[in-house]
DNA sequence: ACGGTTCACGTACCGTGAGTACGTACCGAT
DNA sequence: ATCGGTACGTACTCACGGTACGTGAACCGT
């Protein structure tokens, strides 16, 4: 039998089993929406990206998209889900190897310094995402990708420190350094001199961790309930 | 309308010395914008909002709408800034009278852990102002009002130390906290048991600035270059 | 091999809503 | 009285998200 029926100058399909070629030309169609989507909402936002302008960009029409998409917040989240998974693989992979908790606050902090001035995170992720998501939908989003990595270090820092800590309170530091993070991420990537903003942040955090430090030198318990009056050891 | 000659069951207009009767319907009906405007971006958000809706709910035409804002973002922009400003304003309330520095963040945090759960504030400046403005908008905005607040406690708590404070380092700080704090507040919002959520946040952001009194009491010095190892003394 | 079915789009259209052009009534100064 | 300008109202345009439906190629059973 020569190839005389596949010759067709369609992209390259190399044949892989168990993927008919329709499921490749899809997934194909649908990758090309996602990466001219990608690009042009982190180039001009969501709100003056047209989805004409999209489809064109991909080369299909609006009815392909439709057949993929339900909408154009689908066509945003899924855009979303891949700029944070590919953010949270990039934090896990410098995670993984470091055993000391320090370090690894140290190496998670300074990735996700790095991540967070990539102008596709930035603007789909941290300014964009909760509006057009809805804060809901952002917060599950988050819950299970970067601000799970977070979680780790936070439980890992913490747990260094003579406390047990209860989940909540875990919970609450690792929200409050997350926003504080995706804050100071921003005014990082905001800043005229990105490496010396990046560089102070760096050093303000890791500041606040060595309170941490401080404190479980000098036996203080990790708080519990309401903010009592705060006293050192004197 | 019979129109009898002077004003009759028109709005209560009491004769305001220096004001004329057409600036003061005028501020009048655009008060009425921002009004509506404010209820309905809070419940709806913004791009769930018509602007038919918002002027009929403020019983006038898009033709006044116009005559009052270039546009919906500027109408926005309206309600954003009178939200904003009041909640400033409600926190530099609590901030005077206030001189211990420890006293002082301990009040600006609970306040503002108050402010940030009013939907209004929640929704229109935390969720979607960043998106809607624009981000370099959107701090130009806050860095007047209730960042300036933030910035102002840092310095209070970081003076009280015995390190000599750069103002980078200290926007640094501020930036941190500032975030940390808007993150919590949404967190405190969403969660089932706000009180609690809160308390939670107090305890812990105030265990943060517990580090820092150890760390003065340790005569650890404030960072000033990139996060070198961290020591306590020992 | 072949008919039928399904899938992956393309085409044509609709409704909504932001923005605009222009008309007008009323206030305030002359 | 009149006259200019302010503060709207009215009627329209147009971009854009979404929908309905057509179509041809790929798959599948016989």
């Amino acid at each position: 039998m020569a190839k005389s029926s596949v010759s067709k100058l369609v992209p390259k399909v190399p044949a892989v089993p168990g993927v008919s070629r329709r499921q490749q030309y899809s997934a194909s169609t649908k990758r090309a929406l996602v990466d001219v989507a990608e690009q042009m909402f982190t180039e001009h936002g969501y709100a003056s990206t047209s989805l004409d302008s999209i489809v064109a960009g991909a080369d299909v029409t609006k009815g392909a998209l439709y057949h993929h998409f339900s909408g154009k917040q689908a066509l945003f989240e899924a855009v979303f889900e891949r700029v944070e998974s590919d953010a949270a693989r990039a934090i896990q992979k410098v995670l993984r190897g470091k055993k000391d908790p320090w370090e690894k606050a140290r190496a998670g902090l300074r990735t996700f310094l790095e991540v967070v001035q990539e102008p596709g995170y930035r603007r789909i992720v941290v300014q964009e995402g909760p509006a057009v998501l809805g804060y809901e939908r952002y917060r599950e989003q988050e819950e299970r990708s970067t601000y799970a990595n977070v979680l780790e270090i936070m439980r890992s820092v913490l747990g260094a420190g003579p406390w047990e800590l209860e989940d909540e309170m875990l919970q609450t530091f690792s929200r409050i350094f997350f926003g504080a993070m995706a804050s100071a991420g921003e005014s990082v990537a905001g800043s005229d001199d990105p490496i010396a903003a990046a560089a102070r942040v760096e050093a303000a955090i890791g500041f606040m961790i060595a309170g941490f430090q401080a404190l479980a030198d000098a036996g203080v318990m990790l708080p519990t309930g309401p903010l009592g009056p705060i006293t050192t050891t004197d």
